[in-house]
RNA sequence: CGGAGUAUAGCGCAGUUGGUAGCGCGCUUGGUUUGGGACCAAGAGGUCACAGGUUCAAGCCCUGUUACUCCGACCA
């Protein structure tokens, strides 16, 4: 490709709305356009990568067995609501009616056509397993649409739904699902791990992540220092750290004294005690089923140095969770916040334990009553016994900072990262809603259970080029380029356009796509430009270099030269495939 | 949806006490240049986000609206 004939915007500015390095170079370089906030067109350059991503995808998709589809991005109303999902997904989908007012979402994922596919098409156990994934842009009212391409509201997505007979072959599949994203992003390039995750929106059982480590990443993993223990903060599980020792010794409960003390920090310095002491307590409500609309009121208590991890307890209680309104809480308690805990209540709700409070005895709470606040509680004598089979203990804390390891006892590392693909073991939720069911060996009907696994395709692509650039520009990976060479003729005499012509010509016999640039730019501005749009190697032509028959190599990521000669074209095309595998 | 900020040429920005719109880069034309964002000359380009108000006079002051960005909640 001649530069001349070409459209590459580059920009020598960063735009100023863009804040992480990927989203300025991807504008800086003239692979994106942005239309509005979360929406982005792909320029010429910046499509040829994607398309790059998207055949990495593609290929260890199909050796995988995956097999390649499209679907309608439009998803009628009706099919959302044979699963239940319009309302879980509330007004993150893009939703209209047609000319008939026929209700219509933009696809925002794709389960539920998916499944459809096989309720018609599949009725044998004979026909499955089968794995079924398209490359396809789906459509995100998202709250806050933010980095460029990282969270936008029309993004593309690789996404791919298993059906089975039973949770073997499943699992064969999710397994081989897994080994072909391992593949795919050690080809992209990518510092990656993959944890255990919660399932969100999607629902199901098993489910990982595959994150890019990076520090502008929007997740959070909890590694090992030492040993192989990783997963996604709101997943993870520690070591719970004993309570710091105490030297009073009640018997009993004592209700103290405690004016304007309303935190758990200035409770524990007033009463010379410790957070870790303390217990601490929140007021949640739940929905009584899925989507019944109907809140009942959650006491949920955490010694005072731990922080609620939501995830946990919505996983915990398959339902929806919010904060208790004012209203609730007053209903519960008839005290300011600051005073309160489980201990006494006269109609108490039910009550959820984390489990670092678990045996915890000399700690303090709030006795329900403003400016006053228990000591000596044991977590069993006085808040586990009374209240019987309302309480119990569970899990639902957030990982601390410096948290020692539940395997090893060694310390936890926070780690931020970019997720660009999770996979799940969805089970029977949507094959349930849709009444699938296929005849087995014996002629029975059973019900298919399900996998999907998503890559975020043009998120991949920002997470490479936020992890390979440097002030220069993008660095990008020979897989990835969308040239693999560079040409750049220096000086507009005869002999140096036909040398450059030559050579040109040569790379596209031995298939090395190259971006000739034959600008009249001074050569400031193409080794500039150039170098901003990451191509990997560049070939240097000027009347200095042919004056002694050769021309220059150039390495982006090193910066090196190589002086070459031009009269053995076979030895340097032979070093660029060398250097381009 | 809460909180904060920004809005002036394609991009980055300045604009004093309210007095008729500027700079750098980019762009166009002509010429000279060609190893790391060349030089000279001449140009083009603006509803100062939008609407209303105050004023003899508003980019600037006041009110409202919109868009964008950031923080939070949410999320493959």
């Amino acid at each position: 490709m001649k530069y001349s004939k070409y459209f590459i915007p580059t920009q020598r500015n960063s735009p100023q709305e863009a804040l992480l390095n990927s989203h300025k170079l991807m504008l800086r370089a003239g692979l994106i356009h942005k239309v509005s906030s979360g929406l982005y067109g792909y320029l010429p350059y910046g499509l040829l990568a994607l398309r790059n991503v998207e055949a990495i995808i593609r290929q260890q998709m199909n050796k995988a067995g995956a097999i390649e589809t499209i679907m309608p991005l439009l998803v009628p109303a009706e099919l959302l609501q044979r699963s239940g999902r319009e309302k879980v997904f509330k007004r993150e989908l893009f939703r209209f009616l047609d000319r008939n007012d026929a209700g219509l979402a933009l696809s925002a994922t794709n389960e539920e056509t998916f499944t459809q596919l096989i309720e018609k098409q599949i009725s044998s156990y004979k026909q499955l397993p089968v794995n079924l994934y398209q490359i396809a842009t789906k459509f995100r009212d998202e709250i806050r649409p933010r980095y460029g391409v990282m969270r936008s509201k029309e993004f593309i997505m690789k996404d791919a739904y298993s059906f089975h007979v039973d949770a073997e072959s499943l699992h064969e599949t999710y397994m081989a699902m897994r080994q072909a994203y391992i593949n795919i992003f050690t080809r992209l390039g990518l510092d990656f791990v993959h944890v255990a995750a919660s399932s969100g929106a999607m629902g199901g059982q098993d489910s990982e992540e595959f994150i890019v480590k990076s520090p502008v990443g929007e997740e959070t993993l909890v590694l090992c220092s030492a040993c192989s223990y990783k997963a996604n903060l709101e997943k993870a599980i520690q070591q719970i750290s004993p309570p710091k020792a105490t030297t009073s010794s009640l018997a009993k409960l004592e209700k103290v004294h405690t004016p304007h003390q309303d935190t758990i920090s200035k409770v524990a310095a007033f009463l010379h005690s410790h957070s870790t002491r303390s217990i601490k307590t929140l007021v949640y409500e739940y929905e009584k089923t899925a989507d019944s609309n109907v809140w009942l009121p959650l006491i949920l208590i955490l010694r005072g140095d731990f922080k609620l991890n939501e995830t946990k307890l919505e996983a915990l209680l398959a339902s929806n969770i919010r904060l208790a309104s004012p209203e609730s809480l007053e209903a519960v308690f008839h005290c300011p916040k600051g005073y309160l805990s489980p201990i006494n209540l006269e109609k108490p709700p039910r009550v959820i334990a984390d489990i670092s409070l678990k045996n915890l005895s000399q700690a303090c709470a709030g006795a329900n009553e403003k400016d006053y606040h228990f000591i000596g509680v044991d977590m069993q004598r006085d808040i586990a016994l009374p209240l019987g089979d309302l309480f119990s203990f569970h899990d639902i804390s957030l990982v601390q900072e410096n948290a020692a390891c539940s395997n090893c006892s060694e310390k936890l590392l926070q780690v931020k990262g970019i997720e660009v693909g999770h996979i799940f073991k969805l089970g029977k939720k949507y094959s349930r809603a849709f009444q699938l069911s296929v005849q087995n060996q014996q002629g029975k009907k059973i019900t298919p259970t399900m996998g999907c696994y998503g890559i975020g395709v043009n998120r991949s692509l920002a997470a490479i080029i936020e992890s390979n650039n440097d002030q220069h520009g993008i660095i990008f990976p020979p897989q990835i380029a969308p040239f693999k060479t560079a040409l750049i003729s220096i000086g507009t005499q005869p002999e140096i356009l036909q040398q450059s012509s030559a050579l040109y010509d040569r790379l596209g016999q031995e298939n090395i796509s190259c971006l000739w640039d034959d600008r009249l730019e001074s050569p400031g501005v193409k080794f500039k430009d150039i170098d901003l749009i990451g191509i990997p190697l560049s070939l240097i032509i000027s009347s200095r270099l042919l004056a002694t028959q050769q021309c220059e190599l150039k390495i982006r990521r090193t910066g090196e030269r190589l002086t070459l000669p031009l009269n053995n074209i076979s030895a340097l095309l032979a070093k660029l495939h060398a250097m381009l595998s």
